[in-house]
DNA sequence: CTTGACTATAACTGATAGGTTATATAACCT
DNA sequence: AGGTTATATAACCTATCAGTTATAGTCAAG
């Protein structure tokens, strides 16, 4: 639904990183993951506003509490978008090597 | 030096997402990689600089052209940190399915 | 029903990000 | 040398963002 934007924009904040790297412990509460953090609960609701927006975590309702966890949707879009540069990156080796092959035709083995 | 938040504000941008998509398909100079974009030389400049600083491209020079090409540091160390998140939900599916597992399959026992 | 715990929303503030135009620097080409 | 091309920097404007405090809504327990 969101775009890549959203994602990428959510885990540039070192903050939400922070409650993600919770969050891969396993659930935990809004008053859970503030504590930690020396910041107004307001602050942390904000952030876990944007992180559930994109698709970063899943929130279910238990009675007062809205324990999180994380979801994968958003961790997804991003993989699949890392992988062209990936690819592309993989790519560019092999030109380099191929280049420099042809430069140094003597050189092109055991990279260290 | 770049940390993750650099990197990963560094992807939160559309444009400068586009212009990695269009290094992915080679080297390119600060003009070519502004003609496609409506958009003035200095933005891109700019846009250049903080990829450059989020270690998602490097530069080499060409006379009056900086002719700039994708690196890999910063797609590597946002790999690096997904990991983590990927792990994790790996993790918590394993454990999703044992608590499924456990419950009784005839209704969702719900606390009230 | 009232109290207290948990969470969300509103309104505000200061900092930063992305864009602009104008100007500067540096290399290339007659 | 002079003019054009390629890129970077400066100064500025505006919108967005991360934080705040204050307040409101919702639930569980007494």
């Amino acid at each position: 639904m969101h775009d890549l934007g959203t994602a990428f924009s959510a885990l540039s904040d070192p903050t939400r990183r922070a409650i993600l790297a919770r969050l891969a412990l396993g659930e935990h509460t809004v008053m859970e993951l503030a504590r930690p953090f020396e910041m107004s609960q307001p602050a942390i609701s904000k952030h876990l506003r944007v992180l559930e927006g994109a698709g970063l975590i899943a929130r279910r309702v238990e009675g007062a509490k809205r324990p999180c966890r994380l979801a994968k949707d958003g961790v997804e879009a991003i993989d699949q978008w890392l992988a062209m540069l990936r690819k592309a990156l993989a790519g560019n080796y092999d030109r380099l090597d191929a280049l420099l092959g042809d430069m140094k035709p003597a050189k092109t083995r055991t990279k260290r």
